[in-house]
DNA sequence: TCTGGGGTCCTAGGACCC
DNA sequence: TCTGGGGTCCTAGGACCC
């Protein structure tokens, strides 16, 4: 029996959302009608692009670039300020919608799906008139449109939700392959990015089609298992699952921020990253697990971007030893170069079932662990900076850095 | 006043072991 | 009296996605 996939892609997300909301909120002018952006603050150096209106990409706008850079192009541009909790609500309101349709949902990003209809033929007997229902119900109660993709693997499906846009249905089914993808340029086939097309081009590969068509052990040869990867993308082939986010294992997690100003202080730098590893700690206790590696990221002011990281010998989730083994990796790399950008990172986990507990310091690892699960229960109940640490008070940086703005909604990344 | 922040996966080189 | 070969682990960096 085939499968049944939809891919759902809330068009220009957070524009959409905000212009629904500021609607709601009374505003005569829709923000989708004219140039505008959802964009950072500039002042605080987050100035970027993050979501364009459809008039506005007439002006040739990119997702990423500058504010500033925007400006140029369009005079005019409206940019508005992100609220992600409004995101965050939007994404969960259309998920509920989802929900009455199918269970077997995997939620790929804030604003794009994967639903599942496999064998549920019985239910839906007419692919076409469900996708319309949900469409429909997503414009009607919730004020903002979305692309559906249809086909049977999720690739074919995503390829097909990125076709004419807004508010369409598209169906991509392997026999409208030729006609339907293979015209496409290459750069719009999911993972060509930025790297791989030119690569692609300089082998006088323009469209999917002539991907499509190329001979795979060449492209193996010029790019690794990418190339098999991107080949079979080109000819429809994908099998892997539609799966609840739930039951997939997180790999990693990180906090990174750019600092509204240059920093050359040391002990500076140390602020910045104890208030990363807060929001990392405490999401890898959420997570009920313990981390075994631990780097950090530097991006000085010329904009190099380099990181160091560090294999422990015993799993932690302590916010305290993750600390100290980021400030030992900083020191060890920095020059005293002026830094713009500060991550924090932790992979290679396990469960936190069996805390092991290492007999070579005499840290006292029962009192850290109360200490970082009391804190974070009052954080969750009371928000992040219920409890603040005292070499913030005055500082003038946040105690908990990351995640997207400076809300009070701790792990609202996890949300998803 | 000119580059965000969250992820995943892959690769290459070096250390080390047998 | 000139250097094999296989394997694992660790690290840094790059590519891709949203």
């Amino acid at each position: 029996m085939d499968k049944l996939i939809f891919h759902i892609d809330v068009n220009s997300a957070y524009l959409s959302w905000e212009a629904t909301y500021r609607l709601q909120q009374g505003e005569k002018l829709d923000l989708r009608t004219i140039p505008s952006v959802v964009g950072g603050d500039e002042e605080s150096r987050h100035g970027i692009v993050l979501t364009k209106s459809i008039p506005a990409k007439k002006y040739n706008i990119q997702t990423g670039e500058t504010l500033y850079n925007a400006r140029v192009k369009c005079p005019d541009l409206v940019i508005v300020p992100p609220r992600y909790w409004l995101y965050m609500q939007c994404s969960s309101a259309m998920h509920e919608i989802f929900l009455e349709y199918t269970p077997k949902i995997q939620r790929f990003s804030v604003d794009e799906s994967f639903l599942s209809f496999s064998n549920m033929e019985n239910l839906y007997s007419d692919y076409m008139e469900l996708a319309e229902t949900i469409k429909e119900r997503i414009k009607k109660e919730l004020g903002f449109t979305v692309n559906i993709g249809i086909s049977n693997n999720k690739l074919l499906a995503k390829v097909a939700s990125d076709l004419k846009k807004p508010d369409r249905i598209h169906t991509l089914f392997p026999n409208e392959i030729k006609n339907k993808m293979w015209p496409l340029p290459v750069e719009d086939l999911f993972m060509v990015g930025r790297a791989t097309a030119p690569k692609l081009h300089s082998l006088n590969i323009k469209t999917i089609g002539d991907l499509a068509n190329y001979d795979v052990e060449i492209l193996k040869n010029k790019l690794k298992s990418h190339g098999q990867v991107i080949w079979n993308y080109a000819n429809g082939i994908e099998f892997s699952e539609v799966r609840k986010s739930n039951s997939i294992e997180m790999k990693g997690i990180g906090n990174s921020t750019t600092i509204a100003f240059d920093v050359e202080d040391k002990e500076i730098a140390h602020k910045v990253l104890l208030s990363l590893c807060e929001t990392v700690g405490m999401r890898l206790r959420d997570s009920q697990n313990c981390c075994t590696v631990v780097s950090v990221s530097i991006r000085g002011s010329d904009l190099i971007f380099y990181s160091r990281q560090k294999k422990l010998s015993v799993a932690t989730d302590s916010t305290r030893k993750i600390y100290e083994v980021v400030c030992y990796l900083f020191d060890n790399v920095w020059k005293g170069n002026p830094v713009r950008h500060l991550g924090v990172h932790i992979t290679d986990f396990c469960g936190n079932d069996f805390y092991q507990c290492s007999l070579l310091d005499n840290f006292n690892y029962e009192k850290d662990r109360k200490i970082n699960r009391t804190v974070d229960a009052i954080r969750l109940k009371y928000g992040s900076k219920a409890v603040v640490r005292s070499c913030f008070l005055h500082s003038g940086l946040s105690s908990m850095c990351g995640g997207v703005g400076e809300e009070d909604y701790p792990l609202m990344s996890s949300l998803l």
